[in-house]
DNA sequence: TGCGACGGAATGAACATTCATTCCCTTCTC
DNA sequence: GAGAAGGGAATGAATGTTCATTCCGTCGCA
């Protein structure tokens, strides 16, 4: 509290967060049609009015939130890479950078993966989309150069790598059993088995 | 026309039928929320009132198509199982079973693979959900008395294993590549040395 | 006291579902 | 064998509901 007498409109932000984060909450729950307007606000806390003073539509709610989440995970992801590692110390530094963001934010994580957003997201938000995919075509390609990965098509490394890693976190989530630290580095160590030389 | 004489009642089986497919291809697109009865009608060639005449409610559609499908994709990974097998070769049994209805009936699979199922789906539906799952863990956990598969957590290595699949099929679907034999044989070789002991 | 943020009832559009009517096939009558 | 009658499936305009969005009176702060 004594911390916000520097923004006269904290309340402002204050609202605005609050509804990203009952939107964040509710769309995983139900999905983008699934969930209400008055729902959201509700769970925010503020009047549904409210909602209209801080974004354009419902739409530009779930615009919003999608580059906010997926540019948090893309900047852990990316913040600091090992450039000059060797492939096998790469990989272990993407897989449990992205396994930081989904447990620090579970909700966020839940809510990039959910749908098919294509049908609401605009040309902005998709162009974030590909950039995590590129770095780990990159990635793939420049260690299979290397002979450390296999040479296999990039795409369907890729696709077993993030699928595996997506996999074992809605599993976790559905069987409410909480990944530890050793589960985490078993299934890192599964993985690169899966896809190296 | 002419070899539909022997079926005066033709057209019931013909319009449930138009109907489950025009949905099954409309949730997919735009998933349950996102799909509208009027769009389930327009697609299947009927009138709107015709889908109440075969189906209760729009969620009596969506699970009937659950099971219809869940049903088919189990039907056809459980029918003939090479039980006495080594592990190797039951995994690669599973694998191109799956495969094989992934390719053979891709919307089944993506509508499978769709959300969240969770809030409209009635008891039965889930009862069912769970079946392949229990048949996967069984099939590991005997895997690892053999000593032939990793001794970590079931859960996470099916996790690992169904996550890789799902996104190996996702990430081909999205890159509009077409999985041939050979790769769907790497896929699995790759996906088979994440879980061998 | 004035200004702007706020809430939530009001609004119009879009939806799932219904129902009076049409259409087509079968069967009965002559 | 032709024609009429009956019945059940199909239809799509009509219905009541729910939703995203708007509007305006209220309230807190300067």
């Amino acid at each position: 509290m004594s911390r916000q007498e520097r923004s006269p409109r904290r309340a402002v932000g204050d609202k605005r967060e609050a509804i990203l984060a009952a939107a964040t909450e509710l769309f995983v729950e139900r999905g983008f049609h699934g969930t209400t307007v008055p729902e959201i606000a509700e769970r925010a806390g503020v009047g549904a009015g409210t909602i209209y003073r801080h974004f354009a539509s419902k739409e530009a709610v779930v615009n919003e939130l999608f580059r906010l989440h997926k540019q948090a995970l893309t900047a852990r992801v990316l913040r600091d890479f090992p450039v000059g590692a060797a492939a096998r110390e790469q990989f272990k530094a993407l897989w449990h950078r992205m396994a930081r963001y989904a447990v620090d934010e579970p909700r966020g994580f839940a809510f990039l993966e959910l749908h098919n957003h294509r049908s609401y997201l605009d040309t902005e938000s998709l162009a974030i989309e590909t950039r995590i995919r590129d770095f780990g075509i990159a990635f793939l390609t420049a260690a299979q150069q290397k002979g450390e990965v296999k040479d296999a098509d990039p795409m369907v490394l890729i696709g077993i790598v993030m699928g595996a890693f997506i996999g074992l976190v809605r599993f976790a989530a559905e069987c409410k059993l909480t990944l530890d630290d050793a589960a985490w580095r078993t299934a890192e160590q599964c993985v690169w088995e899966a896809i190296r030389a």
